[in-house]
DNA sequence: GTCTATATGGCGATAGAC
DNA sequence: GTCTATCGCCATATAGAC
């Protein structure tokens, strides 16, 4: 079993792509140097994709579907605290699992421009919004919220990290920053009366 | 007071440019676009700089010198939680103050690019990591800033943000996370061996 | 399903008039 | 200091042979 070195189709195409992505950005990034890094030309690339978009969405999708299954996940807990912590968890997991995809899925502008531009993108990260942020909503939550979520791409985008840190203490490191971020006990309060729920 | 918008010179072609590159990315962004932006030809632009490059670095110039700048002021302070400090709230400030600036510095892979090769870039980043940090060097704690330093980009690229927020709001919850994620009794220590420092 | 070859357009950058 | 015009190149995308 060669793994069939010899025609990538699609699924060595995507992850081409992806390592080409996350290396120089999505705009940063040509048909060529996708289909080289494949080990194909432009033409064969094109056979299975119509577009650089397509590649694109095709590279973002798993990412996206991940996030809902994290989200899904999330609400099936009782208590919003819960919810907060199988997000957390969830999201460390992920990010873990799948540096490049996350740091692209967030830091790039290209990345962003498609999810803006697509409902399904735009709904995913809205529910995972809500469920980190909890029933209130105090914008102080919703600032660490966002911190939090832009922060996980650093594991991967700084290159002190990305080859030195072993998964186990990354996860702890995530787990433990989002728990100090989103939990309501220990979140920053500047106006006290805003805590009454 | 027209501020001579007949001709805009450097400072409105980087400040054109700085707008450009932080909706569309700095490879997002043609010099036509900076031109238009900037209400003059492309060859005006390259007139006053004799390539995109040049520009990147003029838009990124200064705000490498604002964080030289904090980075100096961090480390007159005495103790090492006393510069963590100093440093959370400079950097507060200068997001806060220049928002689009910071986010084009941390999310762009030109940016990155370009500062990696840039020695003196590089060494103020390594510089101001090192402020952060503190004398500790456990994992956990390099994690955390990276943590912090990226999602200090958030309040800025997050649409429900941008807007809404005030700024003493946002002031109040970027020190918040930076003294959480960075303060060392604060910080996650799966080793409690570790702590001595 | 992959290739060579090509069409078409925008890119960064330059030349030279005003 | 700005303009019009253009160069050379590489981008995305297509056509058609094998």
């Amino acid at each position: 079993m060669q793994a069939k070195k010899s025609s990538p189709g699609r699924g060595g195409i995507v992850a081409a792509a992806a390592r080409q992505f996350s290396e120089h950005g999505i705009n940063g990034t040509s048909l060529q140097q996708i289909a080289d890094a494949a080990g194909v030309t432009k033409a064969a690339v094109y056979h299975h994709y119509r577009s650089k978009n397509d590649i694109v969405r095709a590279v973002l999708a798993p990412a996206l579907d991940d996030l809902s299954a994290i989200v899904r996940r999330a609400r099936q807990h009782a208590t919003a605290g819960a919810q907060v912590e199988s997000a957390v968890i969830g999201l460390a997991d992920h990010t873990i699992a799948n540096r490049q995809l996350w740091a692209l899925l967030m830091q790039d502008p290209a990345a962003a421009d498609l999810i803006h531009t697509d409902p399904d993108g735009q709904a995913v990260f809205a529910s995972l919004r809500d469920v980190l942020t909890g029933p209130t909503s105090d914008p102080a939550g919703t600032i660490a919220v966002s911190m939090f979520l832009w922060g996980l791409t650093a594991p991967f985008l700084d290159p002190r990290l990305a080859a030195d840190v072993d998964d186990e203490t990354l996860r702890g490191a995530i787990v433990a920053a989002g728990r100090r971020l989103l939990e309501p006990d220990l979140r920053p309060m500047s106006s006290p009366a805003a805590a009454g729920g």
